[in-house]
DNA sequence: AATGAATGAGAATTCATTCAT
DNA sequence: TATGAATGAATTCTCATTCAT
């Protein structure tokens, strides 16, 4: 009655949908999206090389399924919560979502990387819930701390929000980047100083007088 | 018996090999380095499809001199002289590089988009002389301006020139890979609020009272 | 326990098998045998992908009746009846047979067509019973009209009855496949000044004087 | 200067485009068009199996290309010319087409029997010159031999030359297709009965007195 | 007996690279 | 040295058939 079993899932509980998912999510996370055939795919899962297309239209939808897992299940292993308005210190609060940004587009970024110019597969990313890219969603998160401290007096109510969160996913993005293009990159965690320099400025801006 | 010339170069300057970069250049402009093949670049050299190696060693070789030239080029078509230390305000300056590294960027990153994953590339261009990808020559010379501007006295001394730099490359990143992954993308030219509050929070960062 | 009967036989007085036939033999009306798929046929049948595969040897063998019963529904579906000898008058006759071999072929043509180079189909075509191919049955029954009118008298002797057959016969085949390859066809009805030529070119031959 | 040969021509004269199209033109004469895939050509060449895409655009034009050359060769094969008006009698004349016509179809309609479904490949056929299919030309041919008997008075005007055209033509179809689609079909060659009651029927029609 | 997912052998096509001329 | 056709491995995707449940 039921039909028969893929031999890699043999004892196990997933579908085989959910399993070659999660197989591409390792790829994806291993090596990025971008050069992966579907032989690849259908040898991390252990299975045939045509199974895929019983549960996908076609690569890119599975790779759109296995790079959204990849972004949750990113965003799920930060090991510390989000900031929030009104504990700790401001200053405190933006170090800690600088770093919480920079380790999300760690791991995330290098995925996308080579994206572009995948038109199918961004068209499919696109179709998913939720934030698809690099983390988006942080950037909301982030707009809404600075929003939640304004309200409660922290932070003066003229500084932008959506600006800071600019320049902090901004400054990812660009660390990030530069040793994916960079074959002979700066370290893979940025200096402390230059943490502590970028939380500075953002702070009090280039013109401010020593705090 | 001097040795044959391409059919191409009759009458012109140009070595065949300088001339094959060129083409591959202007591919890179108009449509990224990431999908070019060999034949592509022949026939926009209007060569035959093997001469490429006899000049290079494969076509990573010469899509890295073709991204290297295509740098330079962008670089060198700046309009607007690079602000002065000194000169303007602090602020008008501040505005006038962020435009600019906009304009590099948004003429840069797209070529550089897809390398991801091409390590043969990637490994040539860092052999290549100068600062590779998106516009690194800017970070360096933004950052002098800062220093500049506080032996001036113009900028406190505390400021990180580096941390600023890194800010203004990073928003930049950020604006261009935006457009470049999500197929519905923002407008091409940033809000010009948005460009505001960046100069504002960079200037008098998140904490400062009004000014 | 009684076997389990497939979920689309449910109420139903059909076996299986004759429901898989009866779904095969829907298709290659609409669409010719030719481009079928087991899938194709199983999702028409609304039963599972491998029953096929309980009743017959192979998709030939299933097609192999899906084509018979074609034949035989279009046999059946004709909604004038056959001319008869002795009644009205021969050319009327003539000119009915025609029309209805014509009928005949454009209905059962096509299903074949893209068939031949597919020897295991065609073999086990052959091992059905009755005329296989384009309504063959159709040419006996013709011939023996014509013996029929010869025994009474309204057609002479020596003319062949056969080979009137095979001229009728050849005339469908030609106006369909005609039709069937080329992109550009003529008009799904010949021309009625076609039939009348033909007709009084079948009657009369070529060197007959006017009638 | 000039580039390299393939292997397969070492002495030849011809072009490898030619020598692909032979090759095709070989199997569809063989096996027919229908079942043929690019590797058995390109093994049929003896050559690699990508170069068939340095010479056409895609399969379907080369094998219109092969059908095309296929017509020509059956054409220029013949071995007796076209019977002409005024010569010998007008019913050996129609025997002689008759022959004609058939050794014609049972050369070309094999290799065009499956065809339908392939709308691009009859698409490029279209656009070759000349008569495509199972040779139309000889269809022309003999209804300009029709009038032009007629015009000599060896054949009464009233006949139709398009309607014996079509009587002969059908005939030939049927014939050649009948041994297609049955794989326990009649003698290869048409009981010469039946080619002498064709003719009779032809000249005189069903009803005409002994002639 | 029915299910329907898994299998895996091919199919067409692309493209970096080679090499005889 | 330039030519550009030839090479052949690799890619995505299809589909008849099998088989554990």
């Amino acid at each position: 009655m039921a039909p028969r079993r893929a031999a890699a899932l043999r004892g196990g509980e997933q579908s085989l949908r959910e399993h070659l998912i999660a197989a591409a999510q390792a790829l994806v996370a291993r090596r990025g999206a971008a050069g992966l055939t579907v032989r690849d795919i259908a040898r991390e899962a252990g299975v045939a090389d045509g199974v895929l297309y019983n549960h996908f239209a076609d690569k890119e939808e599975l790779l759109a399924y296995a790079l959204h897992a990849h972004v949750r299940a990113v965003e799920a292993a930060q090991d510390t919560p989000a900031p929030r308005a009104g504990e700790q210190t401001v200053e405190a609060n933006l170090r800690a979502w600088l770093r919480r940004a920079l380790a999300l587009h760690a791991a995330v970024l290098p995925a996308f990387a080579g994206l572009t110019g995948q038109p199918k597969l961004l068209a499919r990313l696109g179709e998913l819930p939720g934030p698809p890219g690099g983390g988006p969603g942080l950037r909301t998160e982030l707009a809404d701390y600075v929003r939640a401290e304004q309200r409660q007096g922290r932070i003066p109510p003229r500084a932008s929000a959506e600006a800071l969160a600019t320049l902090v996913v901004g400054v990812c993005h660009d660390l990030v980047l530069g040793r994916l293009l960079d074959p002979a990159h700066p370290p893979p965690e940025p200096a402390a100083e230059l943490v502590d320099d970028l939380v500075a400025t953002l702070l009090h801006g280039l013109l401010a007088p020593p705090p």
